[in-house]
DNA sequence: AGCACGCCGACT
DNA sequence: GTCGGCGTGCTC
């Protein structure tokens, strides 16, 4: 008999047996599509799990054990055929599975949830009376909700931390327990605490600890907060919260998060282009309408326009009913940019990013998937986009670390760009000041095409650079984080109106407790990395997990009152400049907890509006802002990032260093900027200064081609993760041995050099332990299909079940 | 991963 | 004899 089989890539499966699964399609059921999300019975207990038909084909007398998907809850396809094959290509670049994939790229938001139903045995009758209370209790709730109740729900009402006393019941036949299907409920929105409407009353008649009575005093002054800011503040965790809203003295309430503000479109200009930037756009319009799929670099400096030329692109591209992504690297950054895309091009603009509630995220993906928008503006997450005659991707400040994801799956959205402009024979615009070294190189070679910007727009000119050395500082007697010189420029800025921005890449206040006694300097409990004092809680705090603790002035270890603060953050800075200046309006952005997005795009409309004076702030403020009243930039520690034990460090450094310059003097006023270092002699300093790409450029892919770095090899990752350290370290030397055999075995061709297995730079994070493998590799698919045997045949192994194991291609941290 | 099957020891 | 511990292999 005909029947119609699907091939079914299932939700939550392990590496090792991730592949297409074939089921027989319910017969009723006629139209049945590739991309339609399924519900399968699957293993041996034919638990239903989801999944998703990723291709279908007919078959004359299939085969016998063949299952039958269990129903469709989909009536049209979520994904389009281009899509389910960006899938594919995701498992073979990310090894991860192919759902990792597909959550990916479909919206947070479209999932279904797949959870249990309880309902109570009819036949129970007197033994009820025997059951322990609690038992009797979970018995009296599931009737009262018409003996149907959903585990979570259940779990959450008893207070239990697992499912153990449900199975028990279940299986002495008092309960039983069905699949049920929900749609993902919630937006995302933030948990907001303020006082309940009889909150005094309450508070006069009932005892509170410490805590609560601390989260009380901060919520008396600002009348309300975020659990999370109640928490930075007050040092405590989210659970006083809830014993405060539990006791009817607080309730939640939900806020919305940021939104583009639609008051905010800018009224529409016309665009007036340079003979240069009308060279380069009737360059990469022929290129828009080449047959073949194109890559090209929009190289100029900063402040010369590249915005302006690839908006009368999409333009062009628009015009032609072609569909346009643009990738920026961070959303909350860029408001000006989202209204100028508004303004221009109206609701035919879709905004994607990561924090977008759930129902907006589907609103503006369904708008896109029904042609109603042409235009995807967001964060690297745009590049799924699910258009269907794309004509441009657009990838700003193509060197930005926030294109690659380091969690599962961990691609970049560069590599997927080139996927899908493979597909549909379209034009892939990367643009940056300072492109990365592999972008470079790859134009050098004429793999790219290039165009150049070399002058800046308008009367704008290049800032002038000085380079302040701290050691004379230092000789002169200053030991503190400002030099002279800059203290002198900023305070010739206050005076004269104009607006500072200061770089300090470090965040909260000091970054090293030490004690003089014993030498010991104060680490996180569950990381390998020092606590950070936060002078605005007065607490110690870990950047990598989140940790913290009350600060007490006894060293940890010896008891000892001779705790000494180190190095300086954007908070000490903050201070120590409104000491210096009283008079000065100053404003610290930083990603710190009580952070917002919308916080951020509040304090910069607000230092855009001339209410403040000086900004001071680490990498956020070095990138794409656009204040033509900013005169000055201070670079407070250069060195810092600069000897980093990491191939791209000099990169990373040139990079910061010339963005952050390039937001001085973007108006009609010439611009300055100092640079304080304690190493002026080095070259990659000066470089940045002097804006000198090439020439850094040119050192540095030697440097690269000598020590065997990108873009000569591609780097990969092997990182082990466990509980237990020596796990960690044994799991890395065994795959490291079973590679080395299968190399030599079945691979023997393939050029590959592995470092390691050493410690992760930090070796424990959040309390677990990592060990790394390093691998320079020629990305083809002989060593892709090397490592994805190996890791398959890796993660099935039981004795490291306990380790979790995963390449990452391209890591950004070494 | 998550589940069922099966083989072994301890026990009414 | 049988209940349940855990080691093992499979998942259309």
């Amino acid at each position: 008999m005909k029947r119609t089989i699907a091939s079914v890539a299932i939700e939550n499966t392990v590496y090792h047996f991730d592949k297409p699964f074939s089921y027989l399609a319910p017969e009723e059921e006629t139209k049945l599509c590739p991309g339609m999300r399924v519900l399968v019975p699957f293993g041996r207990g034919n638990r239903l799990r989801q999944g998703m038909v990723m291709s279908i084909r007919e078959e004359d007398s299939p085969e016998e054990n063949l299952k039958e998907i269990a129903s469709v809850p989909d009536k049209e396809p979520v994904m389009n055929d281009e899509l389910l094959r960006l899938a594919e290509f995701m498992k073979s670049r990310c090894f991860c599975t192919y759902y990792d994939a597909i959550r990916a790229i479909l919206p947070a938001g479209i999932n279904y949830q797949l959870s249990f139903e309880y309902s109570v045995s009819k036949d129970l009758g007197d033994a009820v009376f025997d059951l322990p209370d609690e038992q009797r209790r979970v018995i009296s709730y599931i009737l009262s909700k018409n003996n149907k109740a959903e585990q979570q729900k259940l779990l959450s009402e008893f207070g239990l931390s697992d499912t153990r006393l449900l199975d028990e019941m279940c299986s002495k036949g008092i309960l039983s327990k069905t699949d049920s299907v929900s749609r993902r409920m919630g937006d995302k929105t933030v948990k907001m605490v303020r006082f309940s409407e009889n909150a005094e009353e309450i508070i006069s008649n009932v005892k509170l600890s410490e805590k609560q009575q601390s989260v009380l005093d901060t919520l008396y002054s600002v009348g309300a907060a975020s659990v999370k800011e109640l928490c930075y503040y007050t040092g405590v965790t989210a659970s006083v919260v809830d014993a405060l809203v539990k006791k009817n003295i607080a309730v939640y309430f939900d806020d919305e998060v940021f939104r583009i503000p639609k008051t905010a479109v800018s009224q529409k200009k016309e665009i007036t282009l340079t003979d240069e930037q009308n060279k380069a756009l009737t360059e990469l319009d022929g290129l828009l309408h080449s047959e073949k799929p194109e890559v090209s670099l929009l190289y100029g400096v900063t402040g010369s326009g590249k915005t302006s030329v690839f908006f009368k692109l999409i333009e062009n591209a628009v015009a032609e009913d072609k569909d346009v992504i643009v990738m920026v690297p961070e959303i909350a950054l860029t408001p000006q940019l989202i209204s100028l895309f508004k303004a221009h091009f109206d609701d035919k603009v879709a905004v994607f990013h990561s924090a977008l509630s759930l129902g907006e995220r589907l609103d503006e993906y369904k708008r896109v998937q029904k042609g109603l928008a042409k235009i995807a503006v967001g964060t690297r997450s745009a590049v799924f986009a699910p258009f269907q005659n794309l004509g441009l991707i657009i990838m700003d400040e193509e060197q930005e670390h926030t294109y690659k994801s380091e969690g599962k799956p961990r691609f970049h959205a560069r590599e997927l760009a080139k996927f899908r402009c493979s597909y549909h024979n379209c034009l892939l615009l990367l643009s940056s000041a300072t492109p990365s070294v592999e972008t470079f190189y790859n134009a050098q070679k004429g793999v790219y095409h290039i165009q150049t910007l070399s002058h800046r727009f308008g009367e704008a000119t290049l800032p002038e650079v000085v380079v302040v050395d701290m050691n004379e500082e230092q000789q002169r007697g200053n030991s503190t984080e400002l030099s002279s010189q800059l203290l002198e420029a900023l305070e010739e800025n206050l005076s004269n109106g104009r607006q500072s921005i200061l770089l300090l890449n470090r965040r909260g206040y000091n970054t090293f407790v030490t004690c003089k006694s014993c030498k010991e300097t104060i680490t996180c409990p569950n990381c390998s990395i020092s606590m950070t004092y936060h002078n605005a809680n007065n607490r110690l705090m870990c950047h990598y997990c989140g940790y913290s603790m009350d600060y007490v002035s006894e060293c940890p270890t010896c008891r000892s009152h001779n705790l000494r603060f180190v190095g300086a953050g954007t908070q000490k800075a903050e201070t120590d400049l409104a000491e210096i200046f009283p008079d000065a309006r100053i404003l610290r952005m930083d990603t710190d907890a009580t952070m917002t997005r919308s916080s951020h795009e509040k304090k910069l409309t607000a230092f855009a509006n001339g209410e403040y004076d000086i900004l001071v702030g680490t990498q956020m403020v070095a990138k794409g802002l656009d204040f033509p009243n900013v005169t000055l930039v201070g670079v407070l520690n250069a060195d810092r990032m600069l000897y980093l034990d990491d191939y791209r460090s000099f990169e990373n450094t040139f990079s910061l260093l010339t963005q952050v310059v390039g937001r001085s003097g973007r108006g009609k006023e010439k611009g300055r900027a100092m640079i304080q270092t304690f190493t002026p002699e080095n070259p990659i300093i000066e470089l940045a200064a002097r804006q000198d790409y090439l020439s850094f450029y040119n050192t540095e892919i030697e440097i690269r081609r000598g020590m065997l770095y990108p873009p000569f090899v591609t780097m990969c990752l092997i990182g082990f993760v466990s509980d237990n350290a020596r796990k960690s370290q044994n799991a890395s030397t065994e795959f490291m041995k079973e590679m080395t055999v299968l190399l030599k075995e079945r691979y023997a061709e393939i050029p590959l050099r592995i470092l390691g297995p050493a410690p992760a730079s930090v070796f424990k994070v959040a309390g677990k332990y990592r060990y790394k493998l390093i691998l320079k590799c020629r990305n083809d698919k002989y060593f892709r299909e090397m490592l994805s045997t190996l890791l398959a045949q890796f993660s099935s192994r039981r004795e490291y079940a306990d380790v979790t194991v995963y390449a990452d291609l391209h890591p950004l941290n070494l």
